[in-house]
Order: structure tokens, then C-alpha cells, then sequence
DNA sequence: TGATCAATAGGTATATATACCCACTCATTC
DNA sequence: GAATGAGTGGGTATATATACCTATTGATCA
């Protein structure tokens, strides 16, 4: 709550559409505590008005589909470069790798361009003071990828207790007759292990083994 | 937006600390679209409630830490036998395991009990329309992992792209003659480029590989 | 203009994995 | 009591990967 009623936070928008520029413009028209310090039509722009004056602007609202360069590019630069600069990422949708990227490039904040003027109030201020804000509609998305990892995951049921063990030592890198060894049974034994576990999973190759192995969580 | 004025939302709580429950009752006593319908000590007693008739509640808020049944455990089973009863989650604090769990088991929300009663209502009026809640504390806790992720994608950056070409196909199983027939070049041009990717890599065999290029993102 | 590196290709080993075959013991199950 | 499956061990192949070595070409760079 640094920003209370002090210096207003400065904000830099970045957008090819000049009517997300103007709404957000109208969104924050009324709130005192932000000024919209600039404006810039895509992401090589927004960087250059940022490398300019870098104590210019306090947060960056940018869309992340632009020409030249985009919301993404524009966030991994800025947090490289300009780290204490907040960012606020603008979305037309979520996708799951969209969101994995805009998660990756540091960005403070995540919504959909469809928020309403309360929840980007709040994700405004949440941001300033220092968190995070990311839409509600992202969890759904992450969720429905541990769904799948969960589904996979009885898969290793298949395997026999003996096999998910050697299984594991595989993935561990140790060879045929290492296993043996650590396991006090004969390489030969091993080998037979191996066997009927490509024949269970249907792979063909160790390399098929370690997928499978590390699908299922199995690492 | 269909629960407006009409019939008020029928919610079962399920905590093992009175002070809880009384906290939530005493939040909803101003909100006459919801009516606590019913109290559990415990998890298996609410879940006992439920069967008894499933009509009776339309949203179970439920403590994650509990005797007997657990909240992931009710929220799970609530979710298989009657997955048209919305679920809230409420914990003490954000671990990415438990958060994981709670995504695992289809709950739809997770907030913090230490969150104030205008977040509290968000999250009720959202799942009640369909909707997720999760507490915002959580991305922050994702991001961490796909920051961890990302630290080691640079890693990738070390491989030639002609290395990462044949990385990726022995990640899909193919040997290197066969390989080196897709590619045009010599078997041996690829056991090559196998050398100096263990090497870069600091592997020591293809289980090595394979584990580094999942690792990255390379699949 | 040397130096460096990626990409190419070959030689010669050994190490490891894969594909079949076989047999025995032990516990469980029908 | 016969059948089944897990776990054990062996034989005999071939296929594949790994560890060294050398060498040429072309591009980039100080």
C-alpha cells in the first residue's frame, strides 16, 4: 500500500488497437492514483519509450499479440532489463501454453482483455503492492492438465512391484548389470525384467521406457 | 447469475473448529442468497449428510485438515458420487502440494482462511455461477515452478540446432542409422553429434538424454 | 590470416540392450 | 491338484550405443 495517495503510479500501455488503448484510458480516467505516462502501438516501440527514460513509467499494460514484437518478447526484455518495472499482460483468451509463457517471461499479472473495470482495478492494485493477479479462468486450464497426468498415472498398475522397481533404476541411468547388482540378482535376471516390461508398456526402446517412466511420475 | 433472488443457495459446512464455522455463518448472516443448511464435525459425517440426501445442499465448504476423512478425500468422493454439488476448499496456508490436490480432486475453489469476507463472497458468488475461485497467493507458487522449468530450458541454448534436431528424434525413439537416413548423412555423423551432445550436456547415456531434452521442454 | 566451431565422415574397439529360447521355485487361485 | 503369474537364472544371437581416434569443409571472428 505504498502508492496510497502519494505520487500517482505511471503506466505505459502497449497496444496495435487504439481502442483497448482508449477504454483503458476510460477505465482509469477516474482513478487518481494511475496516470497513463505513454502510449505505444507495439512492443519495439514500448521498449524504446521504456529505454529512454527508464524511471519514466512504474507499470507496463500490454497487449500480447503485437507486430514486431510481442507481449511476451516486450515482458522477457523488460523484465531482463527494467526489472522493478511491473507488467500486466493482456489477453484475448487463455491457452494453456499462452499462459505457460506469460508465467515464464515474469510477468506480474495476467487478464483477459473481457475483464470488467472492477477485477483490472484490482489486479491493478494487487500488482502495485507489490503481488500478483492472474485471471480466474487460468486454474481451469492448469487443472485439466493434472487431470491427464492423473489418468496416466494408473498405467503404472500394470507393472509388477519387482518390474516398477527396476523400472526406476533405469530411469536412474544405471545399467543391466548395475541394477543387478544393487538388487542382488543376476544381470540375466534383469534382462528378463526388461523384457517383460517393454512387452507390458509396448515400448521398444529404453528411450520409450523413460518417457513412459517419467509420464507417470514415476522419476 | 441464476441464483439472484430466487431460491437461496443451500450450503453444508464441514470444519472440525467450531470458531470456523461460526466465522462463516456469521459472514453469510447478511447473505440471504445463501443459507448454511447444514454443520459437520468431519469429513465423513458430512459426507454421511450428503447421502443422506443429496438434494439438500448445493455447495460444501470444506476444511482441508480434518479427522476421519480429509477435505481432498470428501471433496474427491463428493465430486465422483454427486459431481453436480459445487466444493470449496478451505486451507491454512498455500503448499503446491496441497494445491495440487485440490485441483486433482475437481474442487471448485480454494481460498485461504484467512481471507476477508469481500474475497470470501467473490469466491461464493463465482462457483455458484459455474465458475472456479482459487486464491490469487496460488500463481505465484506455479510461476515458481515454471521459473525452475525455465532456468533449465536456457540450458537447450548449449546444443547446436543441428543438435537439437537429432536430440529431439532420439527422444522419439529412432536410433541413429535411422536417424542419419532421415537427415541424408552418415550414421556415423550422428554418432558423432551423439558424442558431443553427452558431452554438452554432461550425460552419460541416452537415459541421460532423454531425461534433459523432457526436462526442456524438447518433445 | 590464423583460430575457432559446426557439420560432415570414417576407423576401431568395447559396452550395453534387445530378441528369442529354456527352466526352476514359490505363492496364489480356481 | 492343476493353473497362473512373479521372480529367479541361463544360453545364444544380433542390434545399438559409447569411447576413443583422425580428417575435411565452410562459416564466422578477432
Amino acid at each position: 500500500m505504498m502508492n496510497a495517495s502519494l505520487t500517482p503510479v505511471a503506466i505505459l500501455i502497449a497496444d496495435d488497437h487504439q481502442l483497448v488503448i482508449d477504454g483503458i484510458k476510460s477505465m482509469l480516467a477516474t482513478e487518481k492514483q494511475y496516470i497513463i505516462a505513454g502510449e505505444a502501438i507495439n512492443g519495439q516501440a514500448a521498449f524504446d519509450m521504456i529505454s529512454a527514460n527508464p524511471n519514466r513509467f512504474q507499470l507496463l499494460i500490454t497487449d500480447i499479440s503485437m507486430s514486431h514484437l510481442t507481449g511476451i518478447e516486450l515482458c522477457k526484455m523488460v523484465k531482463t532489463r527494467f526489472p522493478e518495472i511491473k507488467v500486466l499482460i493482456l489477453s484475448m483468451y487463455n491457452s494453456v501454453t499462452v499462459v505457460k509463457e506469460a508465467l515464464a517471461a515474469e510477468a506480474d499479472g495476467y487478464i483477459l482483455k473481457s475483464t470488467g473495470k472492477d477485477e483490472f482495478l484490482i489486479a491493478l492494485h494487487r500488482i502495485n503492492d507489490g503481488g500478483t493477479y492472474f485471471s480466474q479462468d487460468i486454474l481451469p486450464i492448469i487443472y485439466n492438465q493434472y487431470q491427464k497426468e492423473k489418468q496416466q498415472q494408473d498405467q503404472l498398475t500394470i507393472l509388477s512391484p519387482r518390474e516398477k522397481e527396476i523400472l526406476a533404476l533405469i530411469v536412474k541411468e544405471h545399467t543391466s548389470e548395475e541394477i543387478g547388482a544393487k538388487l542382488f540378482i543376476s544381470k540375466k535376471t534383469v534382462d528378463n525384467h526388461r523384457q517383460n516390461i517393454l512387452e507390458k508398456t509396448q515400448c521398444k526402446t529404453t528411450v520409450g521406457l523413460v518417457k513412459f517412466a517419467i509420464r507417470n511420475g514415476l522419476e
